[in-house]
DNA sequence: CAACTAACCAAAAGCGGTTTTGTACTAAAG
DNA sequence: CTTTAGTACAAAACCGCTTTTGGTTAGTTG
């Protein structure tokens, strides 16, 4: 069923049967509406490859993320891709994910993919400060978003939760309930990210005049594993921390583990807190404080900030901080 | 950089260049290396879309689930794709994976995807039963591969974890502990593995000489809110299960709740075990014991039976059943 | 009534490749 | 010496659509 096909059933030109679907002018309100029903009777839909080589245009984004092996996509990504596609759904895209292996593979597999022409616009996750795949398709060209910014002097547009601030909130509550020996467990350095939650960690012990042990910040894999050993360490220092904020809710569930290793009893003697929101948090013993980041909502900023670049519009005006807030669980207490 | 002004500057023909550079051999080594050279040197690749027009190979395949809003994916669909992924990028494949709304919108959604001609192969994720996807793709005539079973009696390739098996020991273990009254807490029955499972754990109390009784059987979401909900319940029946058997981790994760909750000690009260292998079931309280089916293998058997598909094998041995063994954690002990 | 303007449609040229067909030329076979 | 077969390349058709260009007809306008 090609456009040929359908032309030639109806006895007129391929021609004057595009433009008719494409909405030109020049064709008559009667013929189009000919060509309209015959179409749909037909059930035509003009291929979409040939489509694509005429115009350059897919009808089709890519939701790309690198991922270490052994070291999965999670549920938050998950979630990113959930709220991406429903508003370019909502539009008539395809919104596709697609994982780039972490390490040496990453720039020329991202590279293949861009050369693939494959889709009209990229929504990039979890950026790093210094992120080679950003200056890859800014020099590239095409349309992209990042999810998380990144410190490039060039702009780009980005959509980011206000990592700064929730952890500002966490260790605010940690001061509040008496806490002053206050553990930064993070991310890697090398995540924007990590950075920023150190920076609103950092700004919230300064607000409350508590100096900062650099001894009690440390960084890791997010994964419960790299939590647990990082707080076995802290915990085993002659002046153990009291509170121990975490950068995502599998390190804080590594992190509860060590606490009870070393006999300690979360919530009552150690107060730890999360980030994600994720629904192990809800459901751990005793229940793990987190932050809530609407990653759902994140998606379809995403969404929304790539269709506007898509279309034109200035990288400046396209960048949109996202609220949290802190959810309250049993894994903070006052200090004893 | 099309493959004209790449002919035209070495003075050939198109079709000479295209024919040497897709190994023809009615092209002279001289004129092939010379190609091959001026190729590499002007950085010439041929354009994708173009190359897909002409072809209709796209070089891409697609990781096909449906999602219900709300309800993402989850780490084991992440891991499915790290692992399909592994193996279709040694083959020079992108695998993408997309994701369905559940419900109304599936279908034409799908249909709308296979339309688009994105891709060469499709793997679909959860299946169902009856499953209107796989009917879809039969019809269809797009190689394509399933992750679980159907009961469709026209006959497609797929890989499936032994989930019989998995239940089998899971259950047999409960029973060689001592319990009798031994909860199923299942998927929903749609769900072939869930219809699997069941057998599983049938099979396993059958052979004991334990009979089942059907209202310590369960069906619901695989959510940690979902098992909570369930497990109360089946805890606030006169003749309450010693054992829990659950589909999922995250059923597991609120089972225990659930059991805390009631003032039973997991472990000891009461046995509860999960299914998945999570991180978050490791780093319970206690620890979950668990089944573990090596979710990445299963998808790079996806992609292998897949790639056969496609370079046109039988469907009829394009089966797989990946063994899984079960983990024993403080979750499970002897009844009382 | 010639000239001009819309309105409508067809023809043709792209998009960038692959594949079929055709054609010189060379070399071996009859 | 003619036929046959084989080699090496070019020309052209094709994939299915969009878009530019151009031409015809009818309806104003001066």
């Amino acid at each position: 069923m090609s456009i040929q096909t359908l032309a030639h059933s109806l006895g007129l030109s391929t021609s004057t049967v595009s433009r008719a679907l494409n909405g030109y002018h020049d064709v008559s309100a009667k013929t189009r509406s000919r060509i309209e029903h015959a179409a749909k009777a037909m059930n035509y839909r003009p291929h979409p490859v040939a489509h694509r080589l005429a115009t350059g245009r897919t009808g089709a984004v890519a939701l790309v993320s690198s991922v270490r092996a052994g070291n999965y996509l999670d549920a938050t990504f998950a979630a990113l891709q959930a709220g991406v596609a429903e508003v370019m759904r909502a539009q008539g895209y395809f919104a596709l994910s697609v994982g780039l292996p972490m390490g040496d593979g990453e720039i020329p597999e991202l590279e293949r993919f861009l050369a693939g022409h494959l889709v009209d616009g990229i929504i990039l996750a979890r950026t790093r400060t210094d992120d080679p795949r950003v200056r890859l398709l800014q020099s590239h060209g095409l349309p992209f978003v990042t999810h998380g910014r990144t410190q490039a002097n060039t702009p780009h547009a980005w959509v980011d939760t206000d990592n700064a601030q929730a952890l500002y909130l966490t260790t605010q509550r940690m001061l509040a309930l008496g806490h002053r020996r206050v553990a930064l467990v993070n991310g890697l350095p090398q995540m924007t990210y990590a950075v920023l939650r150190e920076q609103g960690f950092r700004r919230a012990m300064e607000a409350a005049g508590v100096s900062v042990d650099d001894g009690l910040v440390c960084h890791g894999d997010v994964t419960a594993a790299e939590g647990e050993r990082l707080v076995a360490a802290l915990l085993a220092l002659p002046q153990a921390p009291t509170a121990i904020v975490c950068a995502t809710d599998a390190q804080a569930l590594g992190a509860m583990a060590a606490c009870k290793a070393h006999g300690l009893r979360v919530g009552v003697d150690v107060s730890v807190s999360g980030y994600g929101n994720t629904e192990a948090a809800a459901y751990s013993d005793p229940p793990l404080a987190t932050v809530d980041h609407a990653i759902v909502g994140n998606g379809r900023q995403l969404a929304d900030l790539l269709l506007r670049r898509m279309a034109g519009e200035a990288v400046e005006s396209l960048t949109r901080l996202e609220p949290v807030h802190m959810i309250e669980r049993a894994s903070v207490g006052r200090c004893l």
